[in-house]
Formats: structure tokens, C-alpha cells, sequence
DNA sequence: GCTTCGTCTGAGAGCGCTCTCGGGTCTATC
DNA sequence: GATAGACCCGAGAGCGCTCTCAGACGAAGC
């Protein structure tokens, strides 16, 4: 039997050309006769040969992979279990991989260790990292050092960068309270040190502002427990309270079970919206009325722009938020 | 600027001896002296070396590397990105992966191209692949051609494993709800393709029987929708229903939301036990009690075992599945 | 008929590492 | 003092591929 995996000299063998004819038509490089190009193919078919990745990779100094990396901001150890942001980047990048055969590496790094761990995926010389949650100061030390990246999360405007309208999309969420006859409307934030939180406090501000309502909020960590603190401080601080903004689901999904467990009904008490569109948005009760950022789009968009070669520096793609009306407002 | 990347053979001649001692000290290889150690750890520091990993793989025939891998059977585009599992299953193994200098890979291998993918893999000759969710003929396939394996679901006897008593853990959550004065308990089941499902059926029936309690159950579909509608045609078949064991979270937030909205109130008319103990759980209002799916620990422990060399066939390892009790249930 | 150009092909030199194997040195044993 | 054994070390042969470069060949131009 066959057991030994055929290599391209036994194609070349096989076809009665050099390695390097071989080699050629392989990788559809141009400059090969037809009659070559037929015989390596018929080859490869019989032999049932498959280019070995890992000699390809230190032969041209590139690996076909794409890392995907999260940063570990002090959150605790198993949070990429419970982020349904995170999952939803992979399912974004997975896809557009496996239709060029190339793998997707995962990689957390820790603040601390950052420099050694972007020392190590910039050695790996793959097509490119995917920055799926990053500080700012972070992505741009990540960028001097390999310009192969694009950051999923608003950052310095050099890095290349996949952007969902959050602001817009705030605005929209509470123009939609507004819409629906809400006055008091407050916010839940999420944590300072995350860009995507940034913006969307800003956004917040904005649409108050622009509404001529007073600006009240609480901050919260992205998490659910967080969520639920807040909305019960909130609620306390001001009991007339109408309608949340929450800044993402997971901490919606907490400010429902706050709301709820004051005797509140919702939407008709108290309105929620929520941001993400996350699982934790269907997995609410009632379901979460939200913004969707197409995560899933973006990580592909990401995704693709690496498979091109190195992302031309600012390079800058947008995204719209979308309303999803569910039970969380008054239908 | 040394620009260029250190290669062994430049820590070798600042070291002053041959390429193949620095590469014994650099893998901790017996047989060097102290002398040679210290040398060459001098060199390693001081010119900043770090192992390209693609050479060393192919010199050694072995990536140092762990492939995770999910069958997308039939399941729509993005799944991924919505389920709890499969994430968490990544939180597990990559901080033992992290420790030890290893790389985490990501596959999705559709039913139909499942042999080309295992045979990708298999050539990429890993330290191994997890199997994230399986069918048992797919893992026999896979096993037969690859032995580093381990899978995350019931499979095939001689198939290397990490195994929750799903069974008992049924028997568990059915116990619970009698002890809490439920006797019309039905339950909600998993597509019967799936292995976890299937115990997790059995499991019910045993307690049902052991109970002397009629059994009646609807299947779902693992998803939050197939958990909504499942709950409804159950309510609507028996309006005395004083008790649901969901397989997984996901489905029980539907649950739960289909009982809310006919009126009942959780816990008192209804009580709900999920299970997974995913974020599905602390999203639903109320909150779920659950059975804890230890799935981080299983999948740190099949890093493990792929990190230690080939599995013995048939290994297996149990792991048992807690309550959690939360606000699905009376206190 | 000879040069020039363009197209195709093969030889061979790496890529950076591992690992075997043979030789050299040093201690223990008689 | 000779011999065996243990312990280190270095030379060198790969691992399977890519890619440069020069040569071969044929057509076109003078």
C-alpha cells in the first residue's frame, strides 16, 4: 500500500517533468505548455497528492493561515466561553477560509505579555492577524510590528480597521425610545477601556443632546451581572425611568431580569434596547429589541481584505447598525 | 538594526558550537553540559532567537499544534456564532495550549467533504484534534485514519473520549423537580442525531420509569426557537404541566419564554431545569437552573491527553454534571 | 543564415530546523 | 596501563517545497 504520502518529486516523477514544471502548474504560476499543465494534473489525480503545507510555508516564507486574536483585558480566565461576540468573529472568518484552504489560528495575549505574543504571531508570517477585541495603544504596537492586521474595534487611524456605526446606531436606538414616547431614557455603559463602549457613550450623548433630554447613565462591564447592578441602581436613583439603552446585550439581558424582578413590565413599564444582536438578545425574555452589528459581515470583510495582501495603511471599511424590533419595545 | 530573524545556526556560532548542540539545548535534549547549556542560553538571549516553528515542524514531522474541529451537520451558516458550546470548548483548551507553546487550529468540516477534511488534517500531523461535536460514524472515520483524537461526544467504544454523565445528570435534574413536589415533569429533547441528545433522552426515560412517572416529551432542535415551540405544543397538549426538563439552555430560554407568555409564572406554575450551564442560562429571566456541563475542564483535559502523545484506544474520562440552582426553581 | 526575442523547462540552491551516527573524551574496572 | 562503557559533541543528511537562473527551443526579423 501507498501509506507514504506522495511529494511533489514523486508528481514530477510520475509526470515526467522537473519539480519545478510541477511546482508550476500546482500553483497555476503562468509559463507552462498545456501538455505539462495535463500530465502534472493527471498525476496529482493518481497519486492523490496534496501539497504538504508545512514545507510550502518555510520554502516561501508565508503560512496560509489567518490568526484571529482576542486580548485578554483583565477579564477572567473562560470569558471567550461566554462572549458571544468573539464566536461570532470565527463564524464570520471560518467560512471565506475554507474556501481557499487556508487554516485560522486563534490566539489570546495577555496585556502583559503582549509584546512577546505579537512577536510570535508576527514570526509566524501568516496572511495576517484578525484584532477581534483590542485596545487602541495595543493594535497600533501590533501594526508597527506587522502591518498584516486588521482591527475589528475602532482604533488609531492607521490600522486598518472593519467599523460598525455605532454612534449612528446608538442614535437610532434612542430616537426609536423617543419615537415610541419615552422622556426618561437612560443608559447602561460598558467598560471605558473598550473602544466600541467609547463610541457608543458618545452616541448616547449625542441623542440626548439632540432630544434636549438630561443624560443619565450607569457603567457596567459588558457582562450580565454588571447589567443587572446597573439597572437596579438606576431604577433606584430615579424610579419614573421608561426606557433603557443598554450598551450590549449581555448587559440587556441582565437589566431585563433587574427591570422584571422590580415588578416592572416590559415594554410597556419600562422599554429596553440593547446592542449586538448577540444569542443573549433571543435568549432574553421577553427578546431583546437591539441593534445588530453584522459581526459576522465584518469578520468576513476582515477576513478577505488579508486574503489581498497587506491592508493599505487607514484602510477603513463601514458597517451599518440595524434596528431588530423584538418584544423588549412596544410593538 | 538586525532586522533579519536569528536563525539556530547564528546562536550556534555565537555560542561557539555546532548547530546540532543548540538545538539540543533549546529542546532540552539530554546529553549537553552545562557548559554547552549555558553558551548557548547566553546566545538565545542575547541575540533574541525564537525557533521558527514551520522549520521545526518540518524537520520533525509534527506541528505543535491542536486542531479543534465541529461537524456542521446540516446546521445553518454561522452557527457557530450562536452556539454556547463550541466556544467554551475553545476557552478550555487554550490556556493549557498557551502554556506550553502550542497553537490552537479551528475547523468546521461539513458531512458531505468530511473525508477531505480528514484527510487535511490528518496530513497536517498535529499533536491531535478535538472533536468539538461529532456523529459516531464520523468519529470512527476519523479515528480509524488518525488516532490522536479525542472526542467531546458519547462515540464508538475505541474512539479516545471525555465523557459528562449525561445520564445521571438527567436523573439528577428529574430527581430535583419530584423532590420539589412536580409529578407531571415532560421533557424536551435534542435532535436525535446528536450523541449527547440521545443519552440525555435515555436518561429521562430512566427517571421517569424509576419515578413511576408517565413519560411525555417534544422534541427540539438544540436551538432556542425548536425549545419555544416544543414548550408550546407541550403546554397546549397538557395545560397541568408543572414541570420541563429542557436538554440544553438554549432551548430552555425558549422554554421559558413560552410559558411566560401563556400567563404561567416560573417557578411556581411551572418549574424549568436546563442544562449546559451555558450563557443561555443566566440570560433567560428568570435565570435557569441547570445542570452544569463541566465542558471547560473536558476540554482542557483532551488538550491534555493530546499533549501527552497518542491516546491508549477506548481512553475515556468521566466527568460529572451538577446542579446549579437558580431562579427556574423553587428555593 | 544569423541574431534576437519570447516561451518553456530543469537543475540546483536554499528555507531553518531535527536527528542519526560516528568519533572523541573521560571515568571505572581489572 | 589497557579496555569497556558512558557521556558529549559535530558533521551532514535530510524534511518537501519554492524560486531563481540559465539553457533549450522555436518563431520572427534583418
Amino acid at each position: 500500500m501507498d501509506k507514504v504520502k506522495p511529494t511533489i518529486e514523486d508528481v514530477a516523477r510520475a509526470a515526467g517533468v522537473s519539480r519545478a514544471s510541477a511546482s508550476r502548474v500546482i500553483n497555476d504560476a503562468p509559463g507552462t505548455s498545456d501538455l505539462v499543465r495535463a500530465r502534472v494534473h493527471a498525476a496529482v489525480a493518481e497519486l492523490g497528492y496534496r501539497p504538504n503545507e508545512v514545507a510550502r510555508a518555510l520554502a516561501s516564507g508565508r503560512q496560509r493561515a489567518v490568526d484571529v486574536v482576542a486580548v485578554t483585558c483583565g477579564r477572567p480566565t473562560g470569558w471567550l466561553g461566554t462572549d458571544p461576540y468573539f464566536s461570532r468573529i470565527l463564524a464570520g472568518v471560518m467560512p471565506v477560509l475554507d474556501g481557499v484552504n487556508a487554516q485560522l489560528r486563534l490566539h489570546t495575549i495577555d496585556r502583559e505579555r503582549a509584546a512577546e505574543a505579537i512577536e510570535t504571531i508576527a514570526r509566524n508570517a501568516t496572511l495576517g492577524a484578525v484584532l477581534a477585541d483590542t485596545t487602541p495603544d495595543l493594535a497600533t504596537r501590533f501594526y508597527r510590528r506587522c502591518r498584516r492586521i486588521v482591527s475589528m474595534v475602532p482604533t488609531a487611524a492607521v490600522v486598518p480597521a472593519m467599523l460598525a456605526d455605532n454612534i449612528d446606531g446608538v442614535i437610532a436606538a434612542v430616537d426609536e425610545l423617543h419615537r415610541l414616547g419615552r422622556r426618561r431614557i437612560v443608559a447602561i455603559h460598558g467598560p471605558a477601556v473598550n473602544p466600541c463602549a467609547t463610541d457608543r457613550r458618545t452616541g448616547f450623548r449625542r441623542a440626548v443632546r439632540h432630544l434636549g433630554l438630561v443624560e443619565v447613565s450607569a457603567d457596567g462591564d459588558f457582562q450580565r451581572d454588571g447589567g443587572y447592578r446597573a439597572a437596579r441602581r438606576l431604577l433606584d436613583q430615579d424610579p419614573e425611568i421608561d426606557a433603557m439603552f443598554v450598551a450590549n446585550d449581555l448587559m440587556a439581558a441582565g437589566a431585563v431580569q433587574a427591570i422584571t424582578a422590580t415588578g416592572r413590565r416590559i415594554p410597556d413599564d419600562v422599554s429596553v434596547i440593547g446592542f449586538d444582536d448577540s444569542i443573549a438578545a433571543v435568549c432574553a425574555n421577553p427578546q431583546l429589541t437591539t441593534m445588530r452589528l453584522p459581526v459576522e459581515d465584518m469578520a468576513a470583510a476582515a477576513a478577505r481584505l488579508l486574503l489581498n495582501g497587506t491592508p493599505a495603511p487607514g484602510h477603513r471599511q463601514r458597517f451599518p447598525v440595524d434596528l431588530v424590533r423584538r418584544d423588549s419595545t412596544p410593538h
